[in-house]
DNA sequence: TTTACGATTAACT
DNA sequence: GTTAATCGTAAAG
C-alpha cells in the first residue's frame, strides 16, 4: 500500500479456541474485525505503543485470523526507511509492530478490505518456499499450541525458526 | 468508575 | 539479558 511492500515470511494462527487469541472470549468492540467478513484486517493496539495486523480468515463469523508477523521489503524500501527511521532492510519489517511502522498501518486500517486500496494483498509471485512450524512468540498462554509459520531460510524473519 | 495488563520494541546494564 | 514506555480494553468493584 502506498507505494510499499513485500513478501509475506512469518505468520501466526489463532482461532476461538485458543486461549492466547483476542476471539477466544467472544467478539468485543475491539476485536469485532475477527468475527466479520474474511479477507479484511484487523488492526489493534498493542502494549499501548504498537499496531499489530491481521487477516481475517476461516469461516465468516469464526473468531479466526492470522498474525502478519513479518515481511521481506521488496518494494518502496526508502519510504519504509523514512518511517522506521533506520537503515538496515533487515530491521524494516522483521516483527509485527515493525512491520505495520513501515508499511503505514494504523488503527485507520481496521476493518479494511485487503483486496482493494489502499492495501493489495496478492498470491505469491513465484513457488512457495519452504514453510517450517514452530511455537509463537510473546504470548503467555497457549504457547504449547504450535501455529507459527515461517519461510525457511529468510533472513527477515523477526526470529529465526527452529 | 477503577484497575491490571498485553499476539512488542528499543534502550540500557 | 533486563526493563521501561504507554494506553486502550476488559474484568472487577
Amino acid at each position: 500500500m502506498d507505494g510499499v511492500g513485500g513478501v509475506i515470511v512469518e505468520t501466526e494462527a489463532y482461532d476461538r479456541s485458543d486461549p492466547a487469541s483476542h476471539s477466544y472470549r467472544g467478539p468485543t468492540p475491539r476485536n469485532a474485525a475477527m468475527f466479520g467478513p474474511v479477507g479484511r484486517a484487523y488492526v489493534y493496539r498493542i502494549y499501548g505503543v504498537h499496531w499489530c495486523l491481521n487477516v481475517v480468515c476461516g469461516d465468516p463469523g469464526s473468531g479466526q485470523a492470522v498474525l502478519i508477523r513479518a515481511l521481506e521489503p521488496t518494494l518502496g524500501l526508502d519510504r519504509m526507511r523514512e518511517r522506521r527511521g533506520v537503515g538496515d532492510d533487515r530491521a524494516l519489517c522483521s516483527g509485527p509492530g515493525k512491520l505495520c511502522q513501515a508499511l503505514g498501518v494504523t488503527g485507520a486500517h481496521d476493518h479494511a478490505p485487503l483486496d482493494t486500496a489502499p492495501f493489495r494483498l496478492e498470491p505469491p509471485a513465484g513457488p512457495p518456499g519452504d514453510v517450517l512450524t514452530g511455537p509463537r512468540i510473546g504470548l503467555t498462554k497457549g504457547v504449547e499450541t504450535p501455529w507459527r509459520f515461517g519461510l525457511k531460510g529468510s533472513r527477515f524473519l523477526s526470529r529465526p525458526m527452529r
